[in-house]
DNA sequence: CTAAACTTTCAATAATTTATGAAATATATT
DNA sequence: AATATATTTCATAAATTATTGAAAGTTTAG
């Protein structure tokens, strides 16, 4: 394989990851263009690059701000805008697992909190719904605590998390 | 909040936390009513309480089931087919984890590995290509290797890997 | 201040995904 | 075997989501 292949594979094979994921493809590519890039990229070189539109460029570029995973680099001289991604992968998994539980989790575990809190009318099917959604509720809190707690170690946590599992 | 609200709200909320995380409305509807009924409940019955049509019933009863999430039951004297969700938690996130793992980040660690063994050309743009590949396949493949452990454990697993990452 | 360079916005359109419903298929009952 | 009941399939419709491109908005340079 070759670098254009292989670069083209990485691209594509990023994009239709986020497409699973619910992000959505363009976003995906744009990030993973960068973050194989050896030099902040212009607008006009995204564009190119991954044949998409100004306007599709820019809002997507906007996203990926709003994530904090992408931010505009000033390039003396230069009068357009240059964008890169933060290359360090650990760094980048911090961001997004934080920006994701703050946005996504942290809302459900609270309606699952309302929805587990209803007054215990003693009829089964209450009771059913109570002990559901409250063991939902502790797992996924256990879950995002646990998430944050890997993810706000230093350096290396990962690896040393794994570590302390395995024993 | 009466017990119809908060049945409602929970079915909606889940829907579209799936629709967030890729995983289509009624099929996440349907997985949540299953999970707070105190009973097996037929297509009729299910189609019923979700206002949806027949076809996207079976078919999303089928996906259902291919996850491993929802088996058929049979009721003695009934001819209709039931269906029921696992009921456990922990049970449940072991097998959506398991089978996620399978579809999505597998194919995708294999693409990483790939892409980040191309030969070394010597230009800058390929040892970037071939450097940053190789910490994402890295970081996806501990993710991985962690999130099986977590999930292969016995009883409250989650709670007990949370206690040790704490200390 | 004005013009040029560049970016953002947004209504229109395209592409993709999901849902419907009726015909086809399968299964059980008499 | 014939009939009734239940389920699946799949072409078509509807809804949702992504993309375009041109006009409006900004910023910088002269």
């Amino acid at each position: 394989m070759e670098y254009q292949e292989a670069k083209e594979k990485f691209i594509s094979t990023w994009g239709s990851l986020g497409t699973l994921w619910g992000i959505n493809k363009a976003m995906a590519q744009i990030q993973s263009l960068l973050f194989i890039s050896t030099k902040p990229l212009s607008m006009e070189e995204i564009m190119e690059e991954l044949k998409i539109s100004r306007g599709n460029t820019s809002m997507n570029l906007r996203q990926l701000m709003d994530w904090g995973i992408v931010t505009k680099e000033l390039i003396p001289g230069e009068r357009k805008e240059f964008f890169t991604t933060e290359k360090d992968v650990q760094e980048l998994a911090r961001h997004i697992a934080k920006e994701r539980s703050r946005r996504e989790i942290k809302p459900v575990i609270k309606i699952l909190k309302d929805v587990s809190s209803i007054k215990d009318d003693g009829t089964e099917k209450t009771k059913e719904l109570i002990k559901q959604t409250k063991a939902l509720y502790d797992l996924a809190e256990t879950a995002d605590a646990m998430m944050n707690k890997i993810v706000n170690q230093e350096q290396n946590w990962m690896t040393r998390s794994l570590l302390k599992l395995i024993k």
